[in-house]
RNA sequence: GCCCCUGUAGCUCAAUGGACAGAGCACCGGACUUCUAAUCCGGUGGUUACAGGUUCGAAUCCUGUCGGGGGCGCCA
């Protein structure tokens, strides 16, 4: 937001470093200063000079020389526009902006550029994000809730710094579990379906869940219940065999059940505020896969071992490595069928192909890391060029307490238990702290804030860490959590709705308190977070500078008196200054998936 | 055996190679006749697993050791 001045210094100290015949370091960067009441940049480019004269011979201190250089150039140098001083402080040379001139121009800019305040300018890049992907005839549970909203996050955050993006998914919509779910429906279970998406979509997961504990052998099992299981496995066998050959009433059976679990998706979807722009199905990429295989076989990238073996690709080998890293990575079955890896050539295909995408993030569980490392080497031994921009954002488990959460055992958390309870719980904190709310409005702030402290709670830790789901942190609303920054957002609203307008114009030419200085600062930092977040792919970054944003927003709220200011000038300029922050907290909160309530 | 991730306050976690390693929770003590107390202020709490190395500067990069998690040719 000072890009102007801070070149205009950097030549400056370029100017003064080449009078004073020292080094010119190659590229000066400057970054805020740690705060201290004031808004500066510092930069090390002192200690950059010092060093390369050391290393030129110089016998130096590189610490002090560092210091030494900063007030050689503060000698040098005049006083630079719109920097209110200049200092050298233990080697770092420091430029503190007047803080009247960058409060205005801070306040001025996002209140201009309102809920497009931080967006990037579009760098010419396409990218699909790869997220939201659970299989069908499965349960929703709160780590597919962790994928989505991590993905989500993602794609807004990317989007929002200049990326053309594409949001895909791509369910698993065939598979032995699927069969295995369609064989239990048929054999126990025919049209005995309940009403309802949610219910409907959850009494068919259950349904696999039985299915496959009946389907496994027992630690101590009878003639009689072994027997009973292989007759069972032979009809499952049989059912599979029926739909890849295209049987219809097989094939009907699958449409229909997979159709349950593809409007339970698209509910949950809804309410997570996702949008996905293309859908692609496992079972719509096994043709286009086995050609694929043929065509790598052809170029001698992979090797059929067939009828004896499957077809492979010795990764390690045809990249020359001595040691095991890629392995050999399996493309296809001895008997012809598609696997995972498969497919997934043929996918990327098609995004590079049809989508022309430029970079291709694959938001998927840790577990796969070696399955993509392989897909992306064999994609560059293949030659795609995009192939060295394709990045597997891999995440945590979510587990709980006492250990992974197991279908087959019954042990998981369903992402809509977790989204009623959290609303629930807001309902009750509601009637305690703000009982004149009306009851229209109550179920609105409920969904709201239930829902962004679920989300918050998956997006404020790391994406390759763990997180052992326990309902009381999950779903706090204290301290670190979406309504921590939601309230912040709120009270902002307040402030300004009882002000009733806003002035369009301010000035600040008075003394700013330190709080006032602090929150302008954490405002103007907004576009460069989201650059940062979206280059590292870290929604993480936003969800901190969020919580942050939020809390200096407190202090300020606390400390700062807007509608009892001394005077008009005063008054005015802190409305604009309360405006810009929340609308800063609301662009924030977007970014990670979570809507900014005006009360609560 | 090999590969990937990981080790930071009592607990859960932050920290583009930069200034004094920060939050939240928990615990103790304060602040509501005053813009929503879902808030704020203060206090307690650290040899960043360990040993070397690179660097002006390392929690961060490299090597090794130890501990935790995940993965390794016909599951997804």
């Amino acid at each position: 937001m000072f890009d102007p001045e801070l070149s205009l210094a950097t030549q400056i100290i370029e100017r003064a470093l080449e009078r004073l015949k020292i080094p010119i370091p190659d590229r000066i960067e400057w970054m805020p200063t740690p705060f201290k009441g004031q808004w500066g940049f510092g930069t090390n480019a002192c200690f950059q000079a010092a060093a390369a004269e050391a290393r030129a011979g110089k016998e130096v201190n590189v610490q002090a020389r560092a210091h030494e250089i900063a007030e050689a150039i503060l000698d040098e140098i005049s006083p630079v526009e719109n920097f209110a001083r200049i200092e050298a402080e233990r080697g770092y040379l420091n430029l503190y902006i007047d803080p009247a001139v960058y409060t205005r121009r801070v306040v001025n800019t996002v209140l201009e550029q309102g809920e497009n305040f931080g967006r990037g300018a579009p760098n010419g890049e396409r990218m699909m994000v790869e997220y939201a992907q659970p299989n069908t005839h499965h349960s929703f549970h709160i780590g597919h809730a962790r994928n989505t909203v991590l993905g989500e996050s993602l794609s807004r955050l990317v989007e929002f710094a200049g990326f053309e993006t594409i949001r895909a998914s791509y369910p698993g919509d065939i598979g032995l579990g699927v069969i295995t779910c369609m064989w239990a429906y048929q054999k126990f279970y025919r049209e005995q379906e309940p009403e309802g998406i949610h219910q409907r979509g959850q009494w068919l997961a259950n349904i696999y869940s039985e299915a496959t504990a009946l389907l496994t052998p027992k630690e101590s099992e009878t003639e009689e219940e072994k027997a009973q299981r292989e007759a069972y496995e032979a009809e499952r066998r049989e059912m599979y065999q029926m739909w890849d050959a295209g049987d219809s009433q097989v094939r009907d059976l699958w449409r229909m059940t997979r159709q349950w679990s593809l409007n339970e998706l698209d509910e949950i979807l809804k309410i997570l505020g996702v949008k996905i722009d293309v859908f692609f199905f496992e079972s719509e990429v096994d043709e286009p896969a086995k050609a694929i295989v043929d065509e790598l076989i052809n170029l001698g990238i992979a090797e059929d071992e067939r009828p004896e073996g499957p077809v492979i690709v010795k990764i390690d080998e045809k990249l020359g490595l001595s040691k095991e890293k890629y392995r050999t990575s399996v493309i296809l079955r001895s008997d012809g069928t598609t696997l995972y890896s498969t497919k997934d050539l043929a996918l990327a295909k098609r995004k590079f192909e049809k989508y022309n995408v430029d970079r291709s993030v694959y938001v998927v569980d840790v577990r796969q890391s070696l399955h993509f490392q392989q897909v992306f080497k064999i994609l560059e031994l293949w030659g795609f060029p995009q192939a060295s921009k394709c990045y597997h954002l891999a995440y945590g488990f979510v587990t709980l307490p006492e250990g992974t959460m197991s279908a087959r055992r019954g042990n998981i958390i369903l992402f809509m238990d977790v989204y009623a309870e959290a609303q629930k719980r807001v309902l009750d904190i509601i009637a305690k702290k703000n009982p004149d709310l009306p009851e229209e409005q109550r179920k609105e702030v409920a969904r709201q804030v239930g829902l962004g402290a679920l989300i918050y709670s998956l997006l404020s830790v790391d994406n390759n860490k763990d997180i052992v789901f326990d309902w009381d942190s999950a779903l706090s609303f204290d301290g670190k959590t979406a309504p921590y920054i939601q309230n912040a957002h709120v009270r902002a609203n307040s402030i300004l709705r009882k002000a009733g307008s806003l002035p369009s114009e301010a000035s600040f030419e008075y003394e700013l308190m330190p709080m006032e200085v602090q929150l302008i600062e954490l405002i103007s930092r907004f576009p460069a977070i989201v650059q940062q977040a979206a280059m590292d792919y870290k929604p993480l970054h936003m969800a901190n500078y969020a919580h942050q944003l939020a809390k200096t927003f407190h202090g300020f709220y606390h400390t700062v008196r807007v509608l009892q200011a001394e005077s008009k000038q005063m008054k005015d300029a802190r409305l604009r200054i309360t405006a810009a922050a929340r609308q800063a907290l609301a662009n924030t909160l977007r970014l990670l998936g979570i809507e900014a309530p005006r009360v609560m």
